[in-house]
DNA sequence: GTACGGGACAAACCTAGGTATAGCTCGTCT
DNA sequence: AGACGAGCTATACCTAGGTTTGTCCCGTAC
């Protein structure tokens, strides 16, 4: 059923897979069937717990779950997977909702939340929907941890000294600061810039906006 | 009802104010009467057009909306909103609403959708929260809609120069891109500083930022 | 103890950024 | 026609940014 055909180093590469958890094992089938009959890659499980036990995926990927689950509710799954801050996006199904769940669910970022029976259509178009914004979403965390990784090999001092360069203020003004002299502030800076990888100011600048290193406000002078 | 004794010119500052629209005379009396029991300003309408014949408000506030209204329903009013580029939170109460209805309600962003009998507290916590969500979007909005009316201050020249610059490119490379001297350059930057309000490089990036004028990438190399 | 890395600084040197003054063309508004 | 603003440039001058080479102190890991 599913096209894996043993260890074949390539195939999988970016290649989303839908994790589909569902106790009701007709259904479980009859997602499968579907989504794998659009060329997706899908893992089927019966419980939270069994889905918990894999390794989150390292694709673009969604969640389809039934929200009444044994053990483990479909709310709390996804409460679960916030907390150990995996955040694949969720699509929930439901026979027998209420509108408090669908709001708790769709306030807790769940993409789409459908009633059975569910349309063939209406499930794909979510599905869909949901692996475009987490290939977004694992685009933006690369990017950033990618950064992250980088500002952490900076000393203490250099750090100082980015987050003084990068709220706009002149060597010689960092260096009054920190109690430096200005040529020592030049030499961190460029250290800086070598570990960051950045090629100009205005890089250093969106990196360390991306960092979430905020100066003041996006200072104005009338 | 309603405590505004004529034109005082002080008093509703930053005064909140909630909307409701309800066709039910007494759920309107109720709601104001616990929105006012807490402070809060307060005006109710009837329908979807007298909201929308009113001036957008300029201080936080919120919508609540019964989702079933004559004429216009509270998501089609939800709807037109978004297209009049009015974007106060939403909160929807309803008697019989049901999942693909919450469903829509907010994935188009509403805050809450609570179903009747409502708890006091319940849609209290609502409105608070929704005030606070409006209120931090107007601080952002002003802030924004502030540079961009000095980036509309720039002639096209002036735009050329500063994509570039805020993109990292040295003087003598932008000169080279739009064929003019260093010095032009030099000269349009200074401009684009005065006008731009930027005390800094740092400052520059950071509002083409807000502008959305991004370059391609946080530029990265290995 | 010594080797190593972080932190700090200096002299010398070069490039990049930025201002003031002045002068030119071109199109448009009056 | 004349004034005006955008666009463009030059000379001259000054400040800010940045690298290289070399030196010193200190704490810690081996």
């Amino acid at each position: 059923m599913n096209e894996r055909a043993g260890p074949s180093p390539k195939e999988d590469g970016d290649q989303p897979i839908v994790f589909i958890v569902d106790d009701d094992a007709s259904m479980r089938r009859a997602l499968t069937n579907l989504f794998e009959s659009v060329g997706l890659k899908v893992e089927a499980f019966g419980s939270a717990p069994q889905l918990l036990q894999t390794k989150p995926p390292e694709v673009p990927s969604c969640l389809v779950l039934d929200i009444r689950l044994p053990g483990t509710s479909g709310l709390e799954l996804q409460t679960d997977l916030a907390k150990a801050n995996i955040h694949t996006p969720i699509i929930f199904i439901t026979g027998h909702g209420d509108i408090p769940m669908t709001v708790r669910a769709m306030k807790s970022g769940a993409i789409d939340f459908l009633t059975k029976p569910v349309r063939d259509q209406e499930i794909l178009d979510a599905v869909q929907a949901a692996i475009e914004r987490d290939r977004k979403r694992r685009d933006l965390y690369k990017t950033v941890s990618d950064v992250r990784s980088r500002f952490e090999s900076l000393t203490s001092r250099e750090r100082d000294v980015l987050s003084l360069v990068t709220s706009g203020l002149m060597n010689k003004q960092v260096a009054a600061q920190l109690g430096l002299a200005e040529i020592t502030v030049k030499i961190y800076r460029g250290q800086i810039m070598r570990k960051m990888g950045a090629k100009s100011l205005a890089d250093l600048v969106r990196m360390s906006e991306a960092l979430g290193i905020r100066p003041s406000k996006p200072d104005v002078q009338t």
